[in-house]
Formats: structure tokens, C-alpha cells, sequence
DNA sequence: ATGAAAGCGCTAACAC
DNA sequence: GTGTTAGCGCTTTCAT
């Protein structure tokens, strides 16, 4: 930095207090620490002196000395993404209650950036990490184990986690919305995927998408691409009502093509149940509201950051004996856009 | 913390790195910080000793001596909201690269927990505070000036900030909504409110909204109150047409009630924009996609957080000659929701 | 360009 | 229950 960058005062410290309080500054230690280990007299007194003073302590020289920073890393790709603003807020949802802090890092969907940004919050030595199960580089796996902290690979359950996950199963929930889509009469389902954007979890959709209508329905996979937007889905239903009327239900990757399947439908004069069947993932706002509303998959964002929260107390306090890994499940709800009865399947 | 407490682990420090290159412990740290500082040799060296040993600098040992933590304390009521997640998004996206870290803290809309995490936040010396303007306890205003951090208040401007503020004037955003329907043919404005969970914020709209149509049409505000939901913007509606059919524009304190108010008109046959306008605030991505679209007001919430990193870069650099305080304005946006012509209004 | 000494503010470890 | 001593890992300061 330059000249005039600057100079942070002096705060009032331990030893400030403790000549106040006339202790020493290892009571004052203490009596901020654990109360009940000194007694009823020192504690006031302290507490006196700490008020006089306006003392704030000093988590920094703590830290150092104990090495517990009480921080916890946590690098997503963007926080600017409801998923991810929902895990962080779980993860501080519990965290603040055992007075640990959360340093934020955004890798903006960049597996380089997520290697950097990583390595510099490991700088400030936080007691654990947090970060989205999924294609880390080789490198940063290496050098969190190196370090030996704690990991919490969170949203998607793992077959061989670094360390601790917690997350769902994206092959499972393709299996299920397919299932609820059978259940409700489909006889021919369709996928909106997302081409060559397909990222790990939606391959695991759309691969369990054609596992499970091959066993329930005997079907080939019929895979339509569009980008992941409203206007990819109606473009995908467009198409799909030309190539292929035979088609009675359409799966998409996400609940922002799924609306503009519902759009485009309404728009061709497609009826929705009773002609085609929608179903969506994400449980975004949009399917909520609109007529009809949309079967979606609701993943308990925050719940993840909740758990990932309580794993890492538990791992870095006394009761180290949690699970390691849980899958948390997830959720299909069924709405208007699959709500087929018999009867109109008979029709 | 109880016997099983997990022992962090020594990691290779300065002096180990030190050894391995052959020189001492305070060259590593000049040539990891300004590599310029010593001989090319030296430097070569030195870097092959951290990567051999895979060294994590330590920067709270260094955070302590120099008094920099290179740490910035956020405090939001939530993240799980986009408008601050985007706000905390713009912040790490100007402070990552000015190599400072993001403390993130959040008060659940509380002031008692606002002081309370702000508190707790200021142990780790954050070298600045960013937090929403707005009606904190004088206790914390107090608390931040005693500490002498520099603090940034966002969101909104303001008359009397604690120190630095970036935002908009919400006064401003009631009078410019105002005037928009006006310009449009509007000449009997409804406001749908809050009602008792009417913010400050939400009040500044109202009032400017009511000084706009003093001003404009010589009209006394029309005030109808509905809870801050869809259903609560059509249950409003309902109200403004059985109450007052006269009221041809309906300004709604934020896009929520605005998209209901929008459902109800189409359901009631209450043709907008021709009979009816209405615009929000907040720019959803539902009134993006809705049909007419909605008109409202676009805050620049990400710009928001990077001109508050921006301001404390410099603070905390050698340029502190920056302005204290930015409106950053706002954009209403015009959608067919008033998009009413001439023809419309001689109707 | 490099090194030696001191100390940032706190807590672990060990007295008493 | 309280104090003393040492030292966490680095950077500031001063010397060379």
C-alpha cells in the first residue's frame, strides 16, 4: 500500500482491562472465557472494567495463540443464485449460534477461481470448508488435504466425498419425477435437457431419466435441448408438439424451461394435464404461481447448509461422532401440471 | 470445549520455508509480498521452498502484528433474499481482487441481533463494516465510531450517514414512478401499502407518492393496504375496483402485490394497461415474464456493493480522496403494464 | 538486499 | 481461583 494508507489505531486490550479491573490479564482472560471459572467478585469487576473501557476482544491474537480462528470457509460459485444464498444462510443459521464466523468466497463457476479463492481464505485459517460437492480440480482436493481441515462437500450426495458431504441424489430424483409422471398416466416422456451447458447434476437427471422409462414404460430416452431458459422450453415444446405428438409428458432439467413449456403449451392449445404432463426441478418461485402450477423437485437448500453446519460443530467440538455423510432427500411436488386423473387419460 | 476437541494440526510456517531455502524467515516474507524486494535469486528460491513444502501463509499471525486483517465485516438481515445476496455479490466481486476477504454476518431483521452479530463480527478487526441503512440501535452506531472503523451504510442514501453510504432515495423512486404514470394518461393514482409492516423505506415511497399526486394531479393519496404478497395485491385490487372505479393507475410499494394486482385485473376483465396501469418496485424476474409485462423500478443492487468495496478500497489505500457518499440512482422501466397510448386514454 | 530483535494481543501450560 | 511465563507466526523496525 501507499503513504497515507491508513493506520489502524490502537484498541483497548487485555491488559488494559485487567489494570482497570486490578486482576491480572489471564483472569480477564478468563473471566470472558468462562465465567464461572473465576469468581463473583472478579467477574464484576471485569465486567465493569470491560464496559468502562469498551473493550471488544480480539479474535485475531486469540486465534493465533489457540489456533482456533472460529471462522469457517465457505466458496460457492456465486451467491447471487437463490440455492446457494439458501445454503449460506443455513450454514450461518447455525454457525453464529455456536459463535463460529463464516468468511464468503464466489468462484463464479470457475474451477480455477474456486482453487484460488480457496487457497487464499485457507490464509486465514478457518476450522473448516465449506464448498458445492462437484469438479474441484485434483489440486485443491491435495491441498485441503494437505492442510487437514475439515471438508463439507455440500448439495449433491457422493459416492467418495474428501471428507464429510451432505446432499441429495440427482440420479434419484430423475427416477422419482419419471416414477410420479408413470404414476399419472404418461405412456411417452420427453426430456428437456441442456445440451452441450449439461453440467454433472442434470447428466444425472437426464441418465436416470432414461434408466427409469426404459424399466417402467420400455421407451427409448427422447431428449429434446434448449438453453436453460424460458424461452429454450417453449422453443423445446415446439418442437417436441412437431416431432413427436405422441408424447404425453415432458421432464425438464430445470423449472425455468418447464414454465416455458407450460407457456407454450397454453399458447398452442396444448392442454395441460390432460394432453401433456409438466414437471420441473427447483421449486422456483414462477412454477408456484403459475396456472397451472408446476410439479416441480424442492431440494432442502437450507436444511443442507443447516447440516453441513452441524457436522462441522460436531467434528471440531467433543462430539465427533456424527455421520460423515447424509443424504438429505428431496421432495416432488406434485401441482396442477400433473394432476391427471383416469379420466383424463381415458379421453 | 470438551476432551475431544479436535487439535488443529502445526502447518509449515515462514521459518520452516525459511530453513529450506537458506535464508531467513523475514526474506520469505519480503519475497512472498513484494517479490521486487529481493534478488531474483533469492526469489527463486524462496518459491521453490513454499512449493516444495506446500506453505499456507498465515495471515492472522501476520493480520496481528500489522493490525490487518484484510478482512471486510458485512451485516444483512438475510441472504436468502436476493437483493442482498446481489449486494454481498458485488462486494466480493471488487474486494476478491483487492485481496480482501468477506465476513458475513446476518440479523434475521432483528436490531437487537444486528448489534449482537456486529459485535461479535468486530473481533475479528474487520478493517471495515458494510450494512444496510437504516434504523440500528444508536448503541451500534456508538460501538462502530468508538471502534474507529470505517463503516459503509447501503441500500439507501442518506442525510446523516454514520460514516460512508452508498444507495438511492426512495423519495425519488415514489415521485419518479408517480410522474411516469402521469406522463402515461394516469389521473387517479392508487398506492397499494403495507399497512403496519410499512419500513421506512416503504414510507418514503408512500409519502413521496403523496406529495407526487398533490403536485401533479391535485389529488388526495388513495392509500389501499395488503399484505406485501401476491394474494395480498389481487385481494387489493378487488378492493380498488367495488371502492373507487375511477382510479386508473395502481402503484404498488413492490412487485409482489403489483403481479397480483396484474392476475386480478385479468381475471376481474379489467384490461391493462387500457383501463388500468400499474407498475412495482424491485424488479422481479416474475413481472419480467408476466403478460402485459410489469412496470418498476430496477435498483443497481450488485452496483451497490461494489461501489461500497470501491470506497473502501480507497479509504484503506492510499487514495482516500473518494466521494463519502453516492446516490447510485435507480431505473424505472417501462413495461406494457402502462405502456397506454393516446388512443387508450381517449377511450 | 538481508538479517536480528522485538512484539502484536492473546491463551496454553504450569505454578501456587 | 489466580498469576507467571512463554510463545502462536508473522511483520515492524532498525541495523548492516
Amino acid at each position: 500500500m501507499g503513504p497515507a494508507a491508513a493506520k489502524p489505531a490502537r484498541h483497548t486490550n487485555l491488559t488494559d482491562v485487567a489494570r482497570r479491573a486490578g486482576v491480572s490479564s489471564m483472569t480477564v482472560s478468563r473471566a470472558l472465557r468462562r465465567p464461572e471459572s473465576v469468581s463473583e467478585d472478579t467477574r464484576r469487576r471485569v465486567e465493569r472494567a470491560v464496559a468502562a473501557l469498551g473493550y471488544v476482544p480480539n479474535n485475531i491474537a486469540g486465534g493465533l495463540r489457540s489456533r482456533r480462528s472460529r471462522t469457517i470457509a465457505c466458496v460457492i460459485p456465486t451467491i447471487a443464485s437463490p440455492v446457494f444464498a439458501n445454503v449460506v444462510q443455513g450454514l450461518t443459521d447455525v454457525l453464529y449460534g455456536h459463535d463460529y464466523r463464516v468468511v464468503l468466497g464466489t468462484s463464479n463457476y470457475s474451477e480455477a477461481e474456486e482453487q484460488r479463492v480457496t487457497a487464499g481464505l485457507l490464509a486465514h485459517r478457518p476450522e473448516a470448508v465449506v464448498l458445492p460437492a462437484g469438479d474441484h480440480r485434483r489440486e485443491l482436493g491435495r491441498l485441503l488435504k494437505r492442510v487437514g481441515v475439515p471438508v463439507v462437500e455440500i448439495w449433491e450426495r457422493l459416492e467418495n466425498p474428501v471428507d464429510m458431504n451432505v446432499g441429495f441424489s440427482n440420479r434419484d430424483v430423475g427416477a422419482a419425477v419419471v416414477t410420479h409422471l408413470v404414476e399419472r398416466g404418461a405412456r411417452r416422456i420427453a426430456f428437456v435437457g441442456m445440451g452441450a451447458d449439461e453440467h454433472a447434476r442434470a447428466r444425472a437427471r437426464r441418465e436416470a431419466y432414461a434408466e427409469t422409462v426404459a424399466r417402467l414404460l420400455d421407451q427409448k430416452p427422447i431428449v429434446f435441448d434448449a438453453p436453460f431458459t424460458i424461452d429454450g422450453g417453449r422453443a423445446a415444446l415446439a418442437r417436441i408438439l412437431r416431432d413427436d405428438p405422441a408424447i404425453d409428458a415432458v421432464f425438464c432439467v430445470g423449472d425455468l424451461p418447464a414454465v416455458g413449456v407450460l407457456l407454450e403449451a397454453h399458447e398452442a392449445g396444448c392442454a395441460v394435464p390432460q394432453r401433456l404432463m409438466v414437471a420441473g426441478f427447483g421449486d422456483h418461485e414462477f412454477g408456484r404461481q403459475i396456472r397451472p402450477g408446476l410439479t416441480t423437485v424442492r431440494v432442502p437448500e437450507r436444511r443442507i447448509g443447516q447440516i453441513a453446519a452441524e457436522m462441522i460443530v460436531g467434528r471440531l467440538g467433543d462430539h465427533d461422532t456424527g455421520p460423515r455423510a447424509i443424504d438429505v432427500g428431496f421432495e416432488v411436488i406434485p401441482r396442477d401440471s400433473t394432476a391427471r386423473t383416469q379420466a383424463d387419460d381415458s379421453g
